[in-house]
DNA sequence: GCATAAAAACCGTCCAGACGGTATGTTTCG
DNA sequence: CGAAACATACCGTCTGGACGGTTTTTATGC
């Protein structure tokens, strides 16, 4: 039926590949990652997913660069202007997560997808490295106590979503963030140096 | 070779069965969980292990099971005394997980297994559900924002320590932790009522 | 006590299905 | 044509689980 386009587009297989993989994990759990799935609901045949990926690994792969590159772009839109601005990256960062709306597949698709690989060492060391890489270009505003706390609970409120736990009403949301706002603003302050020597 | 001890104690290799199913995964994995390799870590043959288990499912809900009654063991002993205390329940759930210590394998493997299984929304659930059984159970006092922001900030310190986070270095956890236990007093008293009428 | 029967614990093997991956075509495009 | 983009067929391996047998423990009758 679709055949305007009678153009061999292999780059367009190869991203309905990935979507169709996030898709089958996020509703059919990680188990349903299979090559004859994702090739049957890419109406593509294994044969030919294994031409564009060619392994298990390589797909998985190319989902989580697909995740890391859009988070990464979402967190930079999401930097506010002033460059010396306190937990600048951490806020933006905390602002993606809060900003994720789980029941729009697409979303959810990203986050279900981060969970699973972070039971694996080898992805969880690459988010690391991101993380990192991010943090030591925000050295000046982003190695606080507050920048750090506020982090952690973006990751909590994103794994509490993701879930569905009691933490993840409308209401308790708000409040949630409204919170950390005002931590943002009155925290900033008594947040800047303990001042421990390190470890 | 044949021990003295020819005692049969089924409720050892229950728990013998348990311990080396949590070790495979930690060790090597979920992908590793598997009949055989638990059945032969356990000394027991695979008909032996699904005598007691009547399927792999069996087994996990077993550690599962295991996890949570450790955890809400746990978080009962870090309660403090006085009942009234606000964020009582979120701030012994914070204090369990930051005592956690991942290089003690006995204690990572509690975090790597509860991570995997909030993969699956089945065990996701049965966790919320227990959180919101103590969540009743304490809802005077834990239904507060910074309740709610102290049991998202030990999940994401839960998480970071688990995948060697930047956050999970032991100055890092010091400033963190400090910086919540401010929180906790001086913030208990802006955080008390946004007062909006939950749904 | 003790023989016996029954139940529980445990073993080792086998199998059907699924899965990742290969090998070998066939079509499409430049 | 030749290379890239696909399809088809197939293989080896692994896994969960079923199954039938054997040993140990417990309950029962005398």
């Amino acid at each position: 039926m679709n055949r305007p386009q009678r153009k061999n587009n292999p780059d367009a297989v190869r991203a309905r590949l990935l979507e169709c993989a996030a898709r089958l994990i996020v509703d059919h759990g990680l188990s349903a990652l299979t090559l004859e799935n994702v090739a049957r609901e890419a109406a593509v045949s294994k044969g030919g997913l294994l031409h564009h990926y060619p392994g298990k690994t390589a797909l998985i792969d190319g989902l989580f660069d697909k995740v890391v590159d859009w988070f990464d772009s979402q967190v930079e839109e999401a930097l506010e202007p002033e460059e010396t601005s306190p937990a600048r990256f951490s806020k933006a960062y905390l602002r993606v997560v809060a900003a994720i709306d789980m029941s729009v597949p697409e979303e959810r698709s990203l986050a279900v997808l981060m969970l699973m690989l972070s039971s694996d060492p080898h992805y969880c060391a690459r988010w690391n490295q991101w993380v990192e890489a991010r943090l030591q270009r925000h050295e000046k505003t982003d190695l606080t106590p507050l920048a750090r706390t506020l982090r952690l609970a973006a990751d909590g409120l994103w794994l509490s979503d993701l879930g569905g736990g009691p933490d993840s009403n409308p209401s308790a949301r708000r409040d949630i963030l409204a919170f950390l706002e005002d931590l943002d603003a009155t925290g900033a302050m008594t947040a800047d140096f303990p001042k421990k020597g390190g470890q």
